[in-house]
DNA sequence: TCTGGGGTCCTAGGACCC
DNA sequence: TCTGGGGTCCTAGGACCC
């Protein structure tokens, strides 16, 4: 039967990545529960980054307090985020990526969308993944989708080193009984404001008037929330180098700080880290943001714009001293952070 | 459960201009 | 002398993502 070449969009995400890269150099730990994040120590304050399949079973997942996940997983291997083998890892993936052929964006360490024209998108996806794996020793499932949003949902649901089809055709099928952030784009917050107006899943939230969230939402966000329910999404896969909009460096203490000086010492220091990413980054700073975490977990941010753009530490540091002397600071600061927004163009 | 660190994008409200 | 309306920029906050 002759079925002639169709374009669709691939979604290629890496199965737990930073485990899996964690394993390859820890290869006796492989079929443990094992949880990446902070420092390594658990009894720190720090968040889970990454967990193995084993230790999602316990109930743990990515973004999990340490301490949660010492308590909930005892047995867990404990180790530290390594940032930099990660960022290597992803740099091989995603130049192997690059090799194939298709109009490849790459949208984080672990996930990238290809766009590609296939007589055969099941097989292209098993090949790719083969690629990947030969060329990396990582797994990675893929969507196969008629968009962006509907590509990256069904990578999650080919987990683990599977291939997953979700398009117009079985979109109703699949998606209608979920609930609501199931979709990319609705989170917690927006689950529950919909949750209060009767609108729990999917289904629900399609068949629900654009008009009638505009007023809660936007007049922007209301709509678009209906059309994500329809699995509506016009964004292009885009290979256009990507340029960053900001850099930044925040730290949260151990302990709060309680005294101005060991603040502005902080600052300082994340200043100068900030300055050194601009210069790595070849880039310039015009708006320099200083944020800061209480002891009770409200947050809050002031900035001050640069009279000419730079790169230089010193500019940097006194702007950002300058926007921590907007801040009352009355209460123990749980965490700093500096970040530069950049010249555009 | 006591909540990281890196980001992006959108919105509301005030300033300012014609 | 009690004051319109539209456009745009800036700032802080919020929501979301990995």
């Amino acid at each position: 039967m002759l079925t002639g070449v169709e374009r669709v969009v691939l979604h290629i995400d890496l199965d737990q990545f930073i485990v899996a890269v964690e394993l390859l150099r820890h290869p006796e730990l492989v079929g443990k529960p094992v949880l990446v994040g902070g420092s390594g120590d658990p009894t720190e304050r720090g968040v889970v980054a990454g967990a193995s399949y084993e230790a999602r079973a316990q109930g743990v997942r990515s973004g999990t307090p340490l301490r949660t996940a010492a308590a909930r997983c005892p047995e867990a291997v404990f180790l530290p985020a390594d940032r930099e083998t990660y960022l290597a890892a992803s740099a091989d993936v995603m130049t192997a990526l690059g090799e194939l052929g298709g109009v490849l964006e790459v949208i984080g360490w672990d996930e990238a969308f290809m766009l590609v024209d296939t007589e055969d998108p099941g097989a292209t996806a098993r090949y790719i993944q083969r690629y990947v794996r030969e060329r990396t020793a990582l797994n990675c499932s893929i969507g196969i989708g008629d968009n962006k949003l509907r590509a990256k949902l069904a990578s999650a649901m080919g987990k683990p080193a599977g291939v997953f089809r979700l398009d117009v055709t079985n979109w109703v099928e699949v998606m209608a009984d979920k609930p609501t952030d199931a979709l990319q784009g609705v989170g917690a917050k927006t689950a529950k404001k919909l949750a209060a107006r009767g609108i729990a899943t999917v289904a629900e939230l399609a068949r629900t008037p654009m008009a009638d969230l505009a007023g809660e939402f936007g007049p922007n966000i209301g709509p678009w929330l209906v059309a994500l329910a329809h699995g509506y999404d016009s964004s292009p896969v885009s290979d256009e180098p990507f340029r960053a909009r900001s850099h930044g460096r925040e730290v949260t203490f151990q302990r709060d700080l309680r005294e101005v000086e060991p603040m502005r010492a902080e600052i300082t220091r994340l200043s100068r880290q900030v300055s050194e990413d601009l210069a790595a980054d070849d880039t310039l700073a015009r708006r320099v943001v200083v944020k800061v975490r209480d002891s009770r977990f409200a947050t809050h941010t002031h900035g001050v714009t640069l009279a000419e753009p730079t790169r230089a530490f010193e500019p940097i540091d006194v702007a950002a001293q300058q926007a921590l002397g907007r801040f009352p600071l009355d209460r123990p600061v749980r965490l700093l952070g500096v970040r530069a927004e950049l010249v555009r163009e």
